[in-house]
RNA sequence: GCCCAGGUAGUAUAGUUCGGUCUAGUAUGUACGGCUGUCGCCCGUAGGACCCGGGUCCGAAUCCCGGCCUGGGCGCCA
């Protein structure tokens, strides 16, 4: 087939951007061929573009003849462009269609695609995460990405106003940063080095200078998790704040969640209409539970689990029934979390670690941290871990580290909530997992 | 790392209990033909599959063993 180049064409309108007022106008689109319905006398095909669909109505006795050569030839999934005139109608949803004036096709598509993208024969998610390019074209999925998108642009624009720099941490670093986690490791010129799995000790270091600061990106985790929650590679949202303590970060962060929820309600109506999914609003301030409260609702429930014990994922679910939605867990036991949390002053054996929770899932872990050299040094060794090997951070310490607080959210996780995906990998580009590394 | 479930056309499934007209059914997609208002268009025709290897048996998609692959759960965590 003879492809045709774009030349001097240039898109006046997103499908989404074609309205009635526009009748009788001529508009140049360009997107792709998501379907084809040819009646005999007249042709309808559907051009998909980011943005939408829109139908292309060709009755084949009222339009060029070379409009219906290039049209005979159309498949789903050829990249085309049309000019054409803005007709309004009662005969389509949108109350509009396009009788075309030229079409220009740009590139072709296998005839046998490899998942249904017409959502009659859905595939699963195996066969959709090997065509992942074609997958992401699916409007559920254009809706689930948009959705992230707008997330993260009301996270970044809130946080911007709140005073936080952004700022990017190595992720190629020489040890472990928490120790506990698995590490990938990679070869750095000969060295032994290692995939980070957290910002958390560079930017505990960075409130020393910039105070208020927060990192977006992809940090790594070497375990072998089989679950619909967890990747191999993820992303997360990081804040870290000097002059702050644990209930300061609590409050930002309800108030990041509640406008992340505000901006996506209203900016992506479309989008949770097209994925079924009515999202609350959650009202400030969310709930708060301690630890020994959580225990003594599941000891209500017949789970019973010994103090000081983690809480495992089976009385997660338990607690996600009783709480659906946002709430916090707070007062974890000091040995029970990360070693740069801070115990409390008054009770050093619980913590001012916190969980913000969403039904039985744990979106955001953070808490005060440790400020104090020589009781950080001490949290290593009661964790056995080595303080030699946490040289370079301890030196932080040396000069004025002041108190601060953080969190860290999981940004696929949030995802989930807010387009409602009960699998991390459909709210992931290419999600990499025990078993997956392509596409 | 541990546990459970499962691999049938491009996709999604029926059939496996209790082996035998299963010559492997259905939907959708694909190809071809027909149709002037579809929007999950419709109608007709065609082609398309039992994960791999071994075993039991007159006979295996079905039972047994091994392998490979996948999904899910646990632990760990975002």
């Amino acid at each position: 087939m003879n492809l045709d180049s774009i030349g001097d064409w240039t898109r006046t309108h997103y499908t989404s951007q074609v309205t009635p007022e526009l009748d009788s106008q001529e508009v140049t689109l360009f997107g792709w061929v998501q379907d084809v319905r040819d009646l005999g006398g007249i042709r309808f095909i559907i051009l998909q573009d980011r943005e939408g669909t829109i139908q292309l109505t060709i009755p084949k006795k009222r339009v060029l003849p070379e409009v219906l050569t290039k049209s005979d030839l159309l498949q789903k999934r050829f990249s085309f462009g049309v000019k054409g005139n803005v007709k309004k109608t009662t005969m389509t949803s949108r109350g509009i269609e396009v009788i075309p004036a030229a079409i220009k096709i740009f590139n072709v598509a296998t005839e046998q695609l490899p998942i249904d993208i017409t959502g009659k024969t859905p595939a699963l998610i195996e066969a959709r995460l090997d065509a992942r390019p074609l997958d992401l074209t699916q409007e559920q999925s254009l809706a689930t990405f948009k959705v992230q998108h707008t997330a993260l642009e009301a996270i970044r624009s809130f946080l911007f106003k709140k005073d936080f720099l952004e700022v990017h941490t190595p992720r190629i670093i020489a040890s472990a940063t928490e120790g506990g986690a698995e590490l990938f490791s990679v070869d750095y010129f000969g060295q032994k080095a290692y995939l980070a799995q957290s910002p958390q000790l560079y930017k505990e270091e960075l409130t020393l200078s910039f105070e208020r600061v927060f990192e977006v990106g992809p940090f790594f985790r070497a375990e072998e998790s089989h679950t619909r929650r967890h990747l191999s590679e993820f992303t997360s949202i990081d804040i870290e704040a000097a002059f702050a303590n644990a209930t300061d970060v609590m409050a930002l962060l309800e108030q990041v969640i509640n406008h992340v929820c505000t901006v996506v309600k209203e900016k992506c109506a479309n989008e949770l209409t097209l994925l079924k999914h009515n999202l609350e609003v959650p009202t400030i301030p969310f709930k708060r539970l301690t630890y020994d409260q959580v225990l003594e609702d599941l000891k209500q429930h017949d789970v019973t689990i010994p103090w000081g014990e983690d809480i495992p994922t089976e009385a997660f679910r338990v607690l996600g029934e009783i709480y659906p939605y946002f709430y916090f867990i707070t007062d974890w036991p000091t040995h029970a979390k990360a070693f740069y949390i801070k115990p409390r002053e008054d009770k050093p054996e619980v913590s001012e670690g916190f969980d913000l929770m969403h039904s039985y899932i744990e979106l955001v872990s953070g808490g005060t941290r440790i400020s104090q050299k020589e009781q950080l040094i001490q949290r290593l060794q009661e964790k056995g871990l080595n303080p030699e090997s946490f040289k370079c951070h301890l030196q932080a310490y040396d000069y004025g580290m002041p108190p601060h607080a953080g969190w860290g959210m999981g940004l696929e996780r949030l995802t989930m909530i807010l387009t409602d995906n009960k699998n991390i990998r459909e709210v992931t580009l290419y999600p990499r997992d025990r078993v997956r590394l392509t596409p």
